[in-house]
DNA sequence: TGATATGTTATCTT
DNA sequence: CAAGATAACATATC
């Protein structure tokens, strides 16, 4: 579920509730997500919570870290007797007692809190990875689109590389980092693009205004918290974010197009659900 | 029952 | 190797 805005908001709330605890036991509710052992990282201190793409890299003492990828349905949660904070996959895990059927991990800190990692699906993964390691990894990657090395001359020149329609292009980690399919599809929206638009057809016009519009709906998604798409959950405090409540077409078939009030539809592009508007996305 | 799901990667085929 | 499609991971929901 979470894109980079929804794993940002994550990594945010979670920081000033975990740094500076110290894990005192780790439960394994399910052996699947856990890369690592998780003996090495008990009695370790949690030093900083920071976000790479769509990772949230938990730093620990010793020169280790977690590294959580939520994928499509996780979640990380913290309960302690006066705070229930988190984000994820919106479900009913956010209100329920935990944990849940869907917790994998729980992770017990030194003052009696939990951070616990739920995934209904067991997509997401969590790595126990030395920083020695874990850099070399995090050097090679591209940078994220809201990094000060996404320049316009980057993203440019790849687009020069690549026939693929625009969209597969842009969500593309191997190319740029944190752009999901509801950021995808409203960046192209407001950019006036279609989505099959081979990448390397884009005028130099096209290209400036895709690249602003890029950063400008990943930054609005953070600044918004992210998209909580299931109604039911919405209102969660601690949990959701507002980010649905102005997406330009997400979710949002049927209606107007809020360039040209056409209303958006629905296709299929690289087995992904695709929102666009028929008028003016050329 | 079948389609769909906010992610990523592997594997086919052309 | 490039590009496109599809499948795979495993589960819940509409």
């Amino acid at each position: 579920m979470p894109e980079l805005p929804e794993v940002e908001t994550i990594t945010t709330r979670l920081k000033p509730f975990v740094v500076g605890k110290k894990i005192t036991s780790v439960d394994l509710l399910h052996p699947r997500p856990l890369q690592g052992n998780q003996q090495d990282i008990v009695g370790l201190e949690i030093t900083d919570v920071t976000r790479r793409a769509k990772t949230v890299r938990i730093h620990l003492s010793k020169q280790l870290n977690l590294l959580v990828h939520l994928k499509m349905t996780g979640q990380l949660i913290y309960v302690s007797d006066k705070q229930k904070i988190g984000g994820g996959h919106p479900t009913g895990d956010w209100i329920s007692e935990l944990p849940t059927k869907h917790t994998r991990l729980a992770f017990k800190l030194d003052d009696l809190s939990t951070l616990y990692f739920n995934d209904q699906r067991l997509f997401g993964w969590i790595k126990v990875i030395p920083t020695n390691v874990l850099e070399p990894m995090f050097a090679k990657l591209p940078p994220d689109v809201v990094d000060p090395e996404f320049t316009f001359e980057y993203f440019d020149q790849i687009l020069n590389r690549k026939g693929v329609p625009i969209k597969v292009a842009i969500m593309d980690s191997a190319l740029m980092g944190g752009v999901g399919n509801i950021y995808a599809c409203d960046a192209l929206n407001k950019a006036k693009i279609s989505p099959w638009k081979p990448a390397k057809t884009l005028t130099e016009a096209e290209r400036k205004v895709l690249y602003q519009a890029i950063i400008d709906t990943i930054n609005m998604g953070i600044r918004l918290g992210g998209a909580t798409t299931d109604g039911k959950y919405v209102d969660v405090s601690g949990f959701a974010g507002s980010y649905q409540t102005v997406s330009r077409v997400y979710d949002k078939a049927g209606a107007a197009c809020q360039n040209c009030r056409t209303p958006i539809e629905k296709e299929k592009l690289a087995g992904r659900g695709t929102y666009f508007c028929p008028s003016c996305q050329k």
